[in-house]
Order: C-alpha cells, then sequence, then structure tokens
DNA sequence: CACTCTTATGAAATCGATTTCACATCAAAT
DNA sequence: ATTTGATGTGAAATCGATTTCATAAGAGTG
C-alpha cells in the first residue's frame, strides 16, 4: 500500500498524491478529491520512515521526564503533548527513574528516533547531554525551572524562591522550631534548590538548619512517614512544623502524626509543594504551594514550536505559583518548644 | 554525519559498518573496533528513518492507554517498556483521555509512525481498530482483561470475578444493604464487568442491585466524594456498605463518610480495587483488590516479543489478583439499617 | 595439491515519500 | 497578438542505512 498505488488508482503521479497529503491548495480541487477516494478506497497509511527521511523532518518532539509515577509529570506531559499535536507533532515520552545516566542514553535514542527537539525537566543534566543537543542542534527546555541568568532556555518557576513563600509562611505564623523533609537532592536541582530556598529563608530570620533537622527521603508516602518518624523521635524538642519538599513526603508526615497522636495543626504545621489533587482531601488539608503543571506544559510546547518554525522566542517563561493556604498550618502553640528555646 | 562517513574514516565499506553495528560477529575483530573508534571519532548517531525504511523494522512498539493522570497505568507501561526495551525495542506512548474515537485516531498515528505491534488496555475497541490492526498485520494485546474464550489475545484479569471476590467479601460480613460507586462505565470493559460482577455476586446471594443503589462517577477523589453524598443522601435506610469500583473513588467515599461523622467500617464499610500506593495509608486503610500491574505489563510485553519473534505464544495470560483485607470493612453494626429493611 | 567451504568485505540495489526542476496550460497584461 | 506570470502536474533525483549478491582470501579435507 504503498503512495504510487494510490497515484495508480487516482491516475496522477506519486508527487501530486504527496501533494495532496501535505499542501492541499497546491493540488486542484477535482484532483484533490479524487487522491482523497483513492486513499480511502485503499486504507492508504503513509510511511513515516520514508517521509522522515526524506524530508528531514521527523515531526515528533521527545519529553524526558524522571518517572511515570504519581502522576506527578502527567500534567506537563499531556499539556504539551496536545499544544505539540495541534501542530502535527507527536511526543515520544522516555524516563529515566532521576538516573542522570540513564537520562543521557535515553535522549541519545530520542536523536536517534528523529526528536527534532527535546523537553526536559530540570537544569542538572549530564554535560554530554548538552553536548549531543548543540551537536545535534536540537532546540530544547528545561521545564520545572526558570532561570533568567541562564544560558540554557528555561519554562517553570524558581525552585528556591518558591519554597521560601512557604519557610516564610511557617515564620510569619511563629515558627522557629522548623525541621525539613526534603526529597532526595542528589542529581536533582529541583529538589536541591528548594532546600536552599528553605535554608535561607530561615536563616533570613535568624533561624538555622542544621543537619540534623533536614532528612532527604525518596518519593513516597512511606518514606515521608519514616522520615517524619525519625525527625520526631529525635533527642530535642519536638518541633513546631515541618516543611516537605513535596505534597506526598507532606502527606506521610500527616499521617505519621496523627498515628503519633499528634495534631496538626494544634501540636504541629506540616506544609507541603506541588498541590497534588489529593492535597486538598488530606485529613487536614494540606497548605501548599502550587504549581501549575498544565501552564509549564504549554510553555514548553509553545517555545519549542517557535524555535522548530525559526521565530523569535523568549528564553525564560515564568509559571504563577501560589501559596494556598489551608488546615494544615497554623501558628504554634503558646506552650510551644519554640517558646523554650526562645527563653534560652 | 552518515554511515559512509564513518565507513571512510575507517577505511571500509558502509555496509561494514551497518554489519559492524547490527551483527557485530559478522565483522572482525581489528575491523569492527576501527569502526567503533571511527563512530565514537564522528559522534556517530545512525538514522532511525533510514534503517527503520530500508530494514521494514522500526523496532517501536506502541502501547495505547486512557490517561496518564493519578499514575493508574504508570506501572503497566513502565514495565512493559523495559521489557521491550532489552530487546532493543522502544515504547511510544500515547493516550486517548476514555474517548474510543480518540483511540482509533491515536493507533492510526502510532501505525503510520511504525509501530510494530500495539499494547492495548481492555478489549472494548472501535471495529476500526481491530480492522487496522488486522489490515497491518500488527501483533496486539488486550491488557486489564483475561478473557481465554476472546479471540483476541488478553492479558489480565477477569474483572468481573475480581469484582465478585470483594462484593463476597462484604456479603459474608453480613452485608445486604449495599451500595456501588462504579466508574463511568460507557465505552469501558473494566468498569463494566466490575459492575457487572458485583451485581451478579449480590444477586447470587438473594441481594437486589436496583439502579438507585448505583451510582456512576468520573475518576477523581472530588466525584467519589459527591457520589458518595448522593448515595448516603438517599431517601432510604443508609447502606451498610460501599463497593467503589477503584480505589481513588474509594478514598473520596471514605473521606465523605469521616466529614459526615460516619465511622468507617463501625457504621459503614467501603471498600476499592486496584490497591493503589495510599490504599494502606488512608485512614482507616482500605480494604481493596490488589492489581499487579507490573505483572500484565511483562505478560503483555513477552506475549508481543513473542510474537514478533515469530515463536508459538499462548493467547491468553492472567495474572493473579488478591484481596487485601485492611481495616475499611467490617460486619455491620447489629442495630444497623440492615435490620430495619430486613424487618418491613 | 586441488577442491570445497567458510568468512570477511565491497558494490550496488533498495525501502517509500518528498522535492526539485521542467513543462504545459491558461489568464492577465501590454 | 504577444509576452508574462501563475498554476497544476509529472519525471527523476534524493534522503541514509540495510541487504543481496558477488568475490577474494583463508581454512579444512581427501
Amino acid at each position: 500500500m504503498r503512495i504510487t498505488d494510490v497515484a495508480r488508482l487516482a491516475g496522477c503521479a506519486p508527487a501530486t498524491v504527496s501533494r495532496a497529503v501535505n499542501n492541499p491548495d497546491k493540488v486542484a480541487p477535482e484532483m484533490r478529491s479524487r487522491i482523497q477516494r483513492a486513499m480511502l478506497e485503499l486504507g492508504y497509511v503513509r510511511n513515516h520512515a520514508a517521509r522522515a527521511l526524506r524530508s528531514q523532518r521527523s515531526h515528533m518532539v521527545g519529553v524526558l521526564i524522571p518517572t511515570l509515577d504519581y502522576a506527578l509529570y502527567a500534567r506537563l506531559v499531556s499539556a504539551a503533548g496536545s499544544q505539540l499535536s495541534v501542530a502535527g507533532i507527536s511526543t515520544l515520552i522516555a524516563t529515566f527513574d532521576y538516573d542522570l545516566e540513564a537520562e543521557l542514553r535515553e535522549a541519545r535514542l530520542l536523536l536517534e528516533r528523529g526528536a527534532e527537539a527535546l523537553i526536559l525537566v530540570g537544569d542538572y543534566h549530564r554535560p554530554e547531554l548538552y553536548g549531543l543537543l548543540h551537536q545535534f542542534n536540537v532546540p530544547f527546555v528545561n521545564t520545572y525551572t526558570y532561570d533568567p541568568k541562564s544560558i540554557y532556555p528555561t519554562a517553570g518557576f524558581d525552585n528556591s524562591a518558591s519554597a521560601a513563600i512557604i519557610a516564610q509562611h511557617l515564620v510569619h505564623l511563629g515558627h522557629s522550631n522548623i525541621c525539613v523533609i526534603s526529597g532526595i537532592t542528589e542529581d536533582n536541582d529541583r529538589t536541591t534548590r528548594r532546600l536552599e530556598g528553605i535554608r535561607e529563608e530561615l536563616a533570613r530570620h535568624g533561624i538555622p538548619l542544621p543537619a540534623s533537622r533536614v532528612i532527604e527521603s525518596p518519593y513516597s508516602i512511606s518514606d515521608g512517614k519514616k522520615a517524619c518518624a525519625l525527625l520526631l523521635s529525635r533527642d530535642a524538642p519536638q518541633p513546631t512544623a515541618i516543611v516537605c519538599g513535596n505534597d506526598v513526603l507532606a502527606l506521610g508526615a500527616l499521617i505519621e502524626c496523627s498515628a503519633r497522636g499528634l495534631e496538626v495543626p494544634g501540636d504541629i504545621s506540616v506544609v507541603g509543594f506541588d498541590n497534588l489533587e489529593f492535597a486538598m482531601h488530606s485529613n487536614p488539608p494540606l497548605t501548599t504551594i502550587d504549581v501549575p503543571a498544565r501552564d509549564m506544559g504549554i510553555a514548553a510546547a509553545e517555545f519549542i514550536l517557535g524555535k522548530l518554525g525559526g521565530d523569535e522566542v523568549a528564553m525564560h517563561n515564568s509559571v504563577e505559583v501560589r501559596l494556598i493556604l489551608r488546615d494544615s498550618s497554623a501558628p504554634p502553640r503558646r506552650s510551644s518548644p519554640r517558646r523554650n528555646s526562645s527563653r534560652q
């Protein structure tokens, strides 16, 4: 079922069929409908490999995300995907499980498969990846980060500043005995910067954050629970607030607190980051930072489309994060360790 | 950076480079390493389009799932993906948002892109999809379903029988005043069969399930809450148990019950289906059916690999579901509405 | 030693759609 | 009426790796 078969049935040259498919207005209406009919009759489906080979355009864009788990990146991926698909571009999804070596391997595969551009997450990547991108002259954009000073395009938000917002919220409520459950920071700029942002904001208010008050934890509810348990069983005054690097860890912390009979937010405040769906349904509902993942996906797609179209496009696009106040955060009790420590 | 460049640098014919890449043992070791060096030096990456065009093998398999949300299919996809990747096959992921027309469109795109096989979800598909698959002579497998009588290959489990298991569990506990929150059944064999399974099991015990006791609900926590609220505000004795078509709806129901001051399982039992991660962490932990999504993905991949390799493979593969007993189900209270209704 | 059989390599054809270039036709303009 | 330009179509070259077929060199055999 080749293009020549369609051409034969329609009584024209293959070139004309090709035009009818790719540049309909270059073909006379009568001929066009004849070709349409022939294609339908034969059930013709064009051969993408041949098309890509000759035209040097694959009409595919690669999206390289850490994981499909927890649907964390699902909104970004599907928003970008539908944005790209209206331009006739399909998305190739690849995951690397937070392993930058694997990311490099997958990127190579995507390029081999002809990806015309890449949407990445974060700005920590192996130098070889940037090299590849340069060598192949492939446009790309780092999402989940926004950094106008970066030489690489970004589409996202400032993780450090956003984390600072929620830390500040706790400080303003009166907390000073604060602990942090961070995501694993190794090879991960999002978790690293969020932790930095928290640390800096606390420092700005004269609150130190020694290593003993920070636990890095893998991304799961159970691990969040464990981390929280560890923090609460430290040989030290119990924290009045726990800042979590994401909502999943925060949920784990919430569960651990209630398992220990601690009231949230009465005894202890817990805050998250991401505003996943369950955050508004947890008990109590979670104070968190809303990350507009859809917008990021759209921004990334627009950037890529612009680049591919040869347009002049802004290198950096930011999306708006918002502090979502719910019931998991409140001022510390007056009889809290905070007073103790401030009395010292 | 073409294969001829590598050949020139290595001092051999393009054909030899091709062999060195695809059939290393057909090339003398000395020549092979010369070619390797040349490829590395030039940063050669092979052109997939050309390869696919000539060899008529795309080394790609399509996975067509309803949605990326809730990571419902993430485990299946990633398990299948890693299984396929060891055979040098990449996965193309496409989603259709529970719209069978969209599924058909996406399938066409996948085939156009050269997918050598398709992994599908469920066995409700547009007839045209089966037609396409036949026309292209592309192997495929329906996952999330197991039906040895089907003429199409399946890899999964019997949704009806599995739902019956959990319904039976409630009946054995002594419940007879039972309501159901089902997923949307239109165009969806999984939700349809689960509901059927529940209905049949209850009927087997002489418990009818009139339409007034069943609500179909979209897939989200909020919708689960709403559905539960609707059931609980019916003008009828309150049910002693609610069977939910999946864990997300069950979580919504759990939340709604506790918002109404109903104790689970004291006042009312709630059960789910899927055993997502949060099910063990909900309050109370959720009685549910464990669906081994990984195993399904692996089974599907193995089937596809076998088919592509021309092996004789079993048409139908089942995976083991398990009833997971947790604290959200218990016998009805003696003073429960059940007694009232049986007295009438 | 002649002969067959492997094994390693190269030359050239090939996959199927796109694209360039050429050509014919017809309308508009001088 | 001739020229110019626009438009629609076809012939043939092309994209880059693979594969077939041919051949040369070397290994093994009687």
